[in-house]
DNA sequence: CGGATTGTTGAGGATACTCAAGTTAGGTGG
DNA sequence: CCACCTAACTTGAGTATCCTCAACAATCCG
């Protein structure tokens, strides 16, 4: 028999604020924990969505792999994340793969309960919709850039929301706390991965950044602003 | 004192399902009914978000401009759609402007009735998150087109989201039911008017589609979903 | 220590952009 | 109803960006 999750784990996160603690007791109720290992996936592209996630620790990397089998990294999840809610996308399966790229812990409900906990718990349902909102503005920043930037200042955006969301306080500067390769960069900008070579050599010749294998510091923040809002000409 | 609004205006709207008859007299009661002529804005980019909307007859076209002044296209909005709710991204401001692209109606609904309305119909609330996750995933197909397809087939792609949303039978074929011009589709595809025209001409020589000024008829959207898909070479 | 993964760098070339010079279509006012 | 004006569009030529390919170097891991 399993221990019941305490409401502790998920009180202080934004999609469950304004809910009363027993309320949360029986929004958890049906919860399970699960924990991957780095490189596990938490489901797969093309797999039926039975349930849906919150991270609580660690780090994942959402990717869509293309007809031509092109893969692009659609988001990084953070902790506090919701994920995994084919639900609200009107599939019955997961429309990319979620990978662990640290040891991860998450709660995981089965996806009949999505409706449910929505209609018994109408907070968590306005919740909800503000953050599936946020990630709707933050795919439409993407598309922006996109569309009218180039790679390097593509690239700066990125590493800068890399920095924010996952960043980590060094003595060189800030670093992201978890392994990220030149690929992965890559398929996140629409770029190859010796276009973010290059770029990152630039940078790193600047003293922009500090870059090594699958780690990355920045170490000029503010620089790296101003070439990716175009104020600054760019190092290639 | 004006006329109180009809439920059957959206009674059979996806937004709307699974609400009781005075549920929707109630959620109708703080809403006002607005007109657009072709051209006008509904709100424009940077203004306070003081209301939203959803849009009954005619169509929209939602653009944002860049700090250098580029515009993107970010979505059109069709008839039934739920547009404007700042509040759902957590913002004060539109992020984007609406324009009228042919004669319009919507309903408005002042923003601070936002919360209140999702808070007390839980159905709405669940439909909402459903609302925002389609184009939330319709956005990450963009950001996949635009990461791993090349021009011809991104703009295949555009002509097809549009006649799907906004096609009218035709002799012809299928016709997109309101003026576009070349530069329309160009940012909503990144990249020029120069580019749409030459791609364009292409097929209309090869008989996919029937262009004029402001107008496209698509004839052939088998073939041109070869193309989009990369399993045919494209005309350029 | 060897194999695999990841990253670097150069050379060459393709895609699509920019710029320029037109043409066509639509609307407007005389 | 025609002349004009503007906005939309077309097309060509030159070119920049960035991709592809290739060869190699560095790092990790068992």
């Amino acid at each position: 028999m399993l221990a019941a999750l305490d409401r502790s784990l998920i009180s202080e996160l934004p999609l469950f604020t304004g809910l009363a603690g027993n309320a949360l007791d029986r929004i958890l109720e049906p919860a399970t924990s699960i924990r991957c290992a780095a490189g596990d996936a938490v489901f797969e592209q093309g797999e039926p969505a039975t349930r849906f996630f919150v991270l609580l620790h660690g780090r994942l990397r959402v990717t869509q792999i293309t007809g031509e089998g092109q893969q692009v990294v659609v988001r990084i999840i953070n902790p506090g994340d919701l994920f995994g809610m084919a639900k609200a996308l009107n599939r019955d399966d997961y429309p990319g793969t979620a990978m662990a790229v640290v040891d991860t812990t998450a709660l995981a409900w089965p996806m009949e309960f999505w409706d449910d906990l929505l209609l018994a718990h109408s907070r968590l349902a306005l919740n909800a919709t503000q953050a599936i909102g946020l990630r709707l503005e933050d795919a439409h920043v993407r598309v922006r850039e996109f569309a009218t930037e180039e790679v390097e200042r593509r690239v700066a955006h990125a590493v800068l929301r890399l920095a924010a969301q996952a960043g980590r306080a060094a003595p060189e500067g800030i670093r992201i706390d978890f392994p990220i390769s030149k690929q992965d960069i890559a398929s996140m900008t629409a770029t190859t991965m010796y276009t973010v070579s290059r770029v990152l050599s630039a940078w790193q010749r600047a003293g922009l950044v500090d870059v090594g294998r699958q780690q990355l510091v920045v170490c000029d923040a503010h620089r790296l602003m101003m070439i990716g809002d175009g104020h600054e000409r760019g190092l290639l």
